[in-house]
DNA sequence: GTCTATAGATCGATAGAC
DNA sequence: GTCTATCGATCTATAGAC
């Protein structure tokens, strides 16, 4: 503790920050040193290794997403709006504020990072897919999300299109990503939802 | 040149398997040098820094996408073809057969490459968005595509969707992509094509 | 065009003082 | 819990011989 700061959480703050920005193999403990005002041995002593701050950060995104889905679950909104507040959390992320996570965010580099860092990402991911496979069928029951085909092959590509807009963001500004957002939200919408939109036919 | 061989070529096509496998920032000269059984300064022969060769990589993916689009171009196809026609290349590229490019290769790292290779995969991405509203919007007009919404929205999901199953199938297996594959098909496809399909409505 | 050799920087990590 | 100091490995890059 430095004068009643948390260090070892500040220490995850910036390395997730770095993470998004410039991937695992992209930053380093003096990137995070240089940050907080402290030295690289500081970093060590909370994180012995890289690994395990690698794997602090993916275990901690999995705890923050089961904690969010707990929370929505004990709600009564409609699937449809659970998964929109899920795509928003990405907003979120897209603007400092990491609420949950962006579940493929090793997939550039998977296999250039740590053993244990693989199996936390690959345990992060089955979650986040079972939810949102659980969550479109719930919104086909509930007559509030309706689309053609398997409810896992539909879950999939939303997963890939929020995890691809999240780097096209990276890439071409953010209003890429609500491009994505908006494309998503209107093809899950049951028809009678979309009369009440203006929606563009020949643009 | 060593007995015939392309140096140059196998460099690039080596360093280009290291990028989608590890990043940009994953893999090193050595890597390359020891696959090809050569030295660290024979490559720095062909390409001074690594910034070149990441720009030459950049650089030949757009070219091949040109080229590939350009003969499509010529073909008498329908729209629905050319676009699934170029999903298809995807899996070329996770069975080793580089032909065109994962175009967002470098979101999750964008901040931690070269200022010449950033604005490369910038231009790449234009041109690969580009030639995908252009060809959505042909597919409106010709009948062989059906989508709501905008076509700029819906360029982007798809390009996203294609960009995050990649990198999902490096986490969790090709099967992965294969799932996004068969749900953006069905998704564009117009509702005549679709009752000759037995597509699963209550899985 | 490829090699040996090496400079110079940065990285992850540890020992030990405070 | 944070510091100084430092080790050894790895990385990008260059000089100069062949």
């Amino acid at each position: 503790m430095r004068g009643g700061r948390d260090t070892r959480e500040e220490i995850l703050a910036s390395a997730e920050e770095l993470l998004l920005k410039r991937g695992f193999n992209g930053f380093s403990y003096q990137h995070i040193a240089v940050k907080l005002g402290i030295r690289n041995a500081a970093i060590h002593y909370h994180f012995t290794t890289k690994e395990d701050l690698g794997v602090a950060l993916v275990r901690r995104y999995r705890l923050r997403f089961l904690s969010w889905t707990d929370e929505t679950a004990a709600t009564q909104v409609s699937a449809f709006e659970k998964l929109v507040s899920y795509l928003q959390t990405y907003i979120d992320y897209l603007e400092g504020r990491w609420r949950i996570c962006p579940v493929g965010i090793f997939g550039a580099e998977f296999d250039a990072i740590p053993d244990l860092m693989r199996r936390e990402a690959q345990m992060l991911m089955r979650d986040v897919y079972e939810w949102m496979v659980m969550t479109l069928q719930e919104g086909r029951r509930d007559g509030s999300i309706a689309y053609e085909g398997d409810s896992r092959d539909k879950a999939m590509e939303v997963a890939a299109a929020l995890q691809g807009a999240l780097q096209f963001a990276s890439i071409a500004g953010r209003e890429r990503f609500e491009q994505v957002f908006r494309q998503i939200a209107l093809g899950l919408q049951p028809a009678s939802a979309k009369r009440s939109d203006a929606v563009s036919q020949a643009a």
